[in-house]
DNA sequence: TTAACTGCAAATGCTTTGCATCGAT
DNA sequence: ATCGATGCAAAGCATTTGCAGTTAA
């Protein structure tokens, strides 16, 4: 919970920094995502902090989103054409679910494997990775085979 | 060349014993997304086969290629809100640049490193797995810095 | 022959945008 | 007081769907 706390301050101080303004919905969007121990759509955090704010916008949390994944301070993760917000800071394989389109975080610093030097030859600047394991999780499994 | 021919049989094959019709247009569509060495999209796909098709209609584009999803013959691959299908067999890595969205494959078998134990526990059951690697490439480098 | 497939066009659903108003600085 | 941010509604766009006509088997 203090994490999270220093960790949205910290975000706060950022943004006064690069010049954008710290409004109520926007401080609710990122305490919303970091908080979420889940990977919410911009439907789902709209509904949550809607409760908090009723007079807020669908548009509002779309643009938000957009401003803190340019500045690398969230991570979006496209599942079957929705869009998934992870406020997590290391980064971390998720276990997708081609049936239900579950997402399950791995709680392992994954060390991706990708040599330096393919990077290096196509003059490419890697700034984040992600590692996506595609399957059946345990319940689709159990209802594939009932079928 | 002779590999994609004999890839194709092999999956024609396949889908007269699991029941499908072969119609020409899917031929073409699974042709074009075999021959192809980069990560096209659905719409062009369809304007490469319009070429020999021209009465081909963009649904069955699409619903050829969730078809040939559904059967794990070809792979997606969503960037920037856009599908894109790749038909080749082993699973390599991809860098993504977050500015032009252009994809690069790296030709290495990538042995993900996502150990069992931590799928078993979880009872999920792997089909596949994809590493991306987010970045900039070298054009957009120096155009950002140009800037 | 007949059930699956195609093509068309309309519909869907997520996301973005334009613009008048509001409010953080 | 300024200019960026918000909220609303409309627009945008990739993808899906319904259905009548077509065709592979």
């Amino acid at each position: 919970m203090t994490e999270i706390k220093e960790r949205s301050e910290r975000v706060a101080r950022r943004l006064r920094m690069e010049g954008y303004r710290l409004t109520p919905q926007r401080m609710a969007i990122l305490q919303a995502v970091l908080e979420s121990p889940s990977h919410l759509t911009a439907e789902e955090i709209y509904r949550q902090v809607s409760a908090d704010f009723p007079m807020l916008s669908l548009a509002t949390v779309y643009k938000t989103l957009h401003m803190l994944k340019g500045l690398g301070e969230v991570m979006e993760l496209t599942v079957d054409g929705r869009s998934h917000y992870d406020g997590d800071a290391p980064p971390h394989p998720h276990l997708i679910c081609v049936r239900c389109h579950t997402i399950i975080d791995l709680p392992l610093e994954m060390a991706v494997t990708v040599p330096e030097e393919a990077l290096a030859e196509r003059g490419f600047r890697a700034l984040w990775h992600q590692v996506e394991v595609h399957g059946l999780c345990r319940q689709c499994q159990e209802e594939t085979s009932r079928a």
